[in-house]
DNA sequence: CGGGATCCGTCTTGATACTG
DNA sequence: CAGTATCAAGACGGATCCCG
């Protein structure tokens, strides 16, 4: 997402996409806390903003890991949910997290099963 | 590194730490193609400039995932070299590249056995 | 020459207020 | 509720300088 002159590297391409602050929390709030709704992302206590987060959900649907959908034909309530190919950074962000269990202390599992498979 | 409002989820702090435009690059130039030196850094295609570079080793530095040290004691030389802690980032690099060669098109391995164990 | 530090202009990010 | 507009703050790129 950031533009860095382009290499072949598949680490340097993939924090390209997703390698920013907020990105892969968004996709955290998805994949382990089974968030879908603009305002459950905000109520995250890292606090995203609104503009931030509304560019983080354009780009991520625009790298086709996550798909947009209306609630239902009466709100405009949006319903974000992963892609498949969104579900697949799964194994990324649990490295991530078992990384940070283990290295940085005070850091939790916030909810029973968040980690598992 | 960028001061989070923090919460006590282990996936953001990690990225908290190294979830940057840079850091774990300067970290895959030591894990994967053996750099240790601040030239060695500068010369990777997406192009770091010596600001940032000499932030992120110092960041690094202070999270003990580095280790700075005089190459001899004639020279100015440095030598970086990453702890068993920055070691303990291998899986989490490793999967990153896994993720890139299988949903980025045109990424490849740079070197032989990068992303080998 | 290698390893930075510093300054400065630009681009990106983010907090907040506001809108449909 | 789900964003957009605005504007300030911060990150970054590049040049330059400095020091051993």
């Amino acid at each position: 997402m950031n533009q860095l002159k382009r290499s072949p590297c598949p680490i340097a391409c993939t924090l390209d996409l997703v390698g920013d602050r907020w990105t892969l929390l968004v996709i955290r709030d998805m994949m382990f806390f089974g968030k879908q709704r603009f305002e459950e992302f905000l109520e995250s206590p890292e606090g995203i903003s609104t503009n931030i987060l509304a560019n983080r959900l354009k780009l991520l649907e625009d790298l086709e890991l996550i798909e947009k959908q209306p609630y239902s034909n009466h709100s405009r309530r949006m319903n974000y949910q992963l892609t498949e190919k969104g579900k697949s950074l799964r194994p990324v962000l649990k490295v991530i997290g078992i990384w940070g269990l283990k290295y940085i202390t005070d850091t939790k599992v916030l909810k029973t099963n968040s980690l598992d498979a």
